[in-house]
DNA sequence: GCTCTATATCGTCAATCGACGATTAACGAT
DNA sequence: ATCGTTAATCGTCGATTGACGATATAGAGC
């Protein structure tokens, strides 16, 4: 039981591997992070705003959040003509889940 | 001074998102994943055991490495003619840090 | 000096990424 | 019905990634 976390049998471990390397794919570009950036300092907002914000052209950015999107790190609801785009509190969850495994094996383990 | 964490000046913000992109980018792979797994599991490893745990070719293998080892993600202390390859504990506060933050912003803002 | 072992690096190739402008889609307002 | 606004999608192009085998490097041991 006291292995339940850490040794996860080989073939779950290799999609699990998979799913968390989604993730940091998702987040694997400084435009990506200014999103989310701006969607922690803003709770939440619109889609043009982040065209503006990152400096890139509207077809760029709305790849990003669709990026974002896909990933399930961000959501966007519909409130036409525009998309209300936040962050997914699952999905960061998911991330600190991680990151705690993690530091808390290195923090046991390395000396 | 409450902003101090939130709110940082623009060009510094557009730096730390490179900073942590290149850091998510080193982890956008299954196969980086697994490594990083691994390291967890035994503490230490030589980059041999590596390349039959995850079933790339060699150089392939090799190439995971260095991209971790550059992102700082890992360390690689040369033991001739073996590599001992370790988690860096610095890496792992990093991470941690960035997601405590985001997960801060989250929980307060996000209702 | 060679030979063995473990790593790193090189060169190549297909596949994916990231950027852009142009186009399309969906709706509210006039 | 037409126009204006906002987002998504398409098509293209150069740059980067990830895979491999072949080769190079560095030291231990004979």
């Amino acid at each position: 039981m006291n292995q339940a976390v850490t040794h996860i049998s080989a073939p779950r471990a290799r999609e699990a591997d998979e799913q968390i390397a989604v993730l940091a794919k998702a987040l694997a570009h400084p435009a990506r992070i200014g999103i989310v950036r701006m969607l922690l300092e803003r709770q939440t907002c619109v889609g043009c705003d982040v065209v503006e914000h990152i400096g890139l052209a509207q077809s760029t950015t709305s790849q990003h959040l669709q990026i974002l999107k896909a990933a399930g790190i961000i959501l966007g609801e519909i409130e036409r003509p525009r998309v209300c785009y936040s962050l997914n509190p699952r999905a960061v969850d998911l991330l600190k889940t991680l990151v705690d495994a993690i530091s808390t094996h290195t923090t046991i383990s390395s000396r």
